[in-house]
DNA sequence: TGTATCTAGTTCGCATATGTATTATACGGT
DNA sequence: ACCGTATAATACATATGCGAACTAGATACA
């Protein structure tokens, strides 16, 4: 890849990471008929099990609407069930079934996998410094794109056009 | 974002930060009608017109599926057409049309600012050591997506000679 | 209390990206 | 020159994610 125009190829190198780590575990996890985005999402179950949905919205980065779709697929393939909530009837949580739960250890190992490949070559302190500076840019663009302060604003804006 | 669990956090911030990079160019490229998707391909043509269309695809990291798309909607609203290839019936090579270059200096601009934000407290030696370290990762990456991958660059470079 | 506002979830349409299969063309070895 | 294989582009189906619009239920406060 010598076609080093530095400006695209940062801007660039952020999704093909993300992407080819989310291709790598693809594949680890198609035998199972799982996808990587599930997979995530059944991790934070595995971990505590019944969110709302909002809440794993919220842990996973995305918005409500991905994570309806995802919990639909889910369901269908008898991963988890949605309940209602029994504190809010707008709500729904998400349990996992039997069947999901026994492949914990499976969806684990895939994880580290991905990660063991990932950060091949690289020192662990190294591997440190790079979660770091990733924190601070995720930090960085959340403030970016979610301005707590100026949100009045925007909201006032746009109800003013209607 | 206090929940904590190591593996999943590692597994999901790669793609929060390209999620979020993405989010935020999008909102400033918004109001010329384009995404940032189409924005990294113009910056390629920019750079040197009239690329095949499998040649787009390997910049981008894609496959050539998804830069079909692309090059459809792109097509449509005008900001680049296809020509066939003289030396090669098979390929179609994409051309930028005037509108598109017109918009040159507000693409990179956009681009900066999506940088700026991210990088934003980091200093520049801690983001040399960051792309230099994402660049590895992309490396490991690719090494285990497509074994070949030597072979296929040594080709790539070749056809670039040309 | 009643009304205005927020919130959780869903549906719809779109853009992006993948995998598989197909078509048309190019190329290499016999 | 021919035949098998490789390549460029595309079509189709699917997954993921976004924004806008909507429903139903919760909440705040005048």
């Amino acid at each position: 890849m010598d076609e080093t125009q530095p400006e695209n190829e940062v801007g660039l190198i952020f999704q093909h990471v993300a992407r080819q780590r989310v291709k790598l575990l693809d594949e680890a996890l198609a035998p199972h008929g799982l996808t990587s985005a599930q997979v995530f999402l059944l991790n934070w179950l595995l971990r505590e099990d019944g969110r709302s949905q909002i809440e794993l919205a919220r842990l996973l980065g995305i918005g409500t609407v991905g994570v309806s779709g995802m919990v639909d697929r889910l369901e269908a393939n008898d991963w988890v069930e949605r309940r209602p909530d029994p504190t809010d009837r707008r709500a729904k949580c998400v349990w996992l079934k039997p069947s999901a739960m026994s492949k914990k250890k499976m969806l684990s190992e895939a994880a580290a996998m991905v990660n063991d490949v990932s950060f091949g070559g690289i020192s662990r302190s190294e591997v440190k410094t790079l979660l770091r500076l990733m924190r601070q840019i995720r930090s960085n663009l959340r403030e970016a794109l979610e301005p707590d302060y100026a949100a009045a604003d925007a909201k006032a804006a746009k109800r003013a056009v209607r």
